[in-house]
DNA sequence: TTGGTTGCAATGCAGTTGTATTGGGATGCG
DNA sequence: CGCATCCCAATACAACTGCATTGCAACCAA
């Protein structure tokens, strides 16, 4: 066999350039020539590497997927064991909100993906799948295991994401308002 | 002066074939020829009544966007004069929410269009405006006059809204989130 | 009728797109 | 040392992009 190249890595670092190139430009500006003067390569290289864009594409979504696993878990490794349930939701859903500058331009690819899959739903019943578990995990942290308002928790970050995007909400207002629901959901049932 | 054409009516028409692609196939598939292809007209026509691709975005942004606003204010106007706070928060979130197919095909140019204005944040001041207001009225509404709990719930929606067009949440599930965290926000205060 | 203004179609053009193909170095095994 | 195998660069190509230009038909005012 010939040279040694890491092939993964190659094609992380070229998804690398492509989220660079998402989160200033917009998806619409991903090409091929585009992404390989992002990543410093020739384009003759990206295809050596993915043989179609479509490829390219799946290859990126599925790094900025594992990314987000990987922060999640981290952080919540960072809790140490038997961590209380309130914080570990607050964490679980505090990591998941692109605070800060950087964590916003990885939203802003995660935002581009959304809509580009939105139109292309081949991989629709893996994703409910995952929310669905998503629910259930959030719902057994929840007193009377409630998967309502696992639910809606999820949907509140999701929604206060976008808005951090957008730039409506400061990062201090949606963590307020994470709180602030994770109050009312964990004294409500203190009282009854 | 010559013929008598409707402007504005032209126009909308287009945008409408605009949205009927950018539904179906996503925002990059949009192109003068391609809108003009599906609104059944000539591309030299399209060109006629929007000089640049750039403009006839903006202007099928701004029409998706007034025709939310009349469906606001209709579902409102139908409550009848000095409505239920509640009731009129809940229709009002309701009424924003992609339920149904038809709905959610709206839903899905609006997500492309946000994520179009994500990298594009021209318009980011007045959308930040619009959404304080927002907030400041959900707020009004809500026992307490709780501006946070009402971002959170704003923010609730939204999230909701994604998940729908992503097909995790059923309508039922979506509306009953919304449910609960209105009972939610209006039961905490009963007591005190 | 004449003239001018407007609505619209057709075509041209330079640039970009994704992909296929070709070819040449580099590399490590026999 | 061959030499097959892999890495990668270059180029070609048809399709498409947004936009500019041209031309013609319809219409109204004079």
């Amino acid at each position: 066999m010939p040279k040694k190249v890491d092939h993964r890595e190659r094609r992380t670092q070229i998804a690398d350039a492509l989220m660079r190139v998402a989160a200033e430009q917009g998806l619409e500006a991903v090409s091929l020539r585009h992404v390989a003067a992002e990543a410093g390569v020739s384009a003759g290289m990206v295809q050596h590497y993915f043989r179609t864009k479509d490829e390219m594409m799946t290859f990126a979504m599925d790094v900025v997927k594992d990314r987000n696993e990987a922060r999640v878990t981290a952080a919540i490794a960072a809790l140490g064991p038997d961590p209380d349930p309130r914080q570990l939701l607050r964490t679980f859903l505090g990591t998941l909100l692109p605070l800060g500058d950087d964590s916003r331009a990885d939203g802003r690819v995660a935002l581009a993906f959304l809509a580009y899959k939105a139109v292309r739903p081949t991989t629709a019943p893996q994703l409910r799948e995952e929310t669905a578990q998503m629910v259930s995990f959030l719902g057994s942290l929840l007193p009377g295991n409630d998967e309502t308002a696992a639910a809606g928790l999820l949907a509140l970050m999701e929604g206060l994401g976008m808005y951090l995007l957008g730039g409506q909400y400061t990062d201090e207002q949606a963590l307020a308002a994470l709180d602030t629901q994770l109050d009312r959901l964990f004294k409500a049932t203190d009282r009854s």
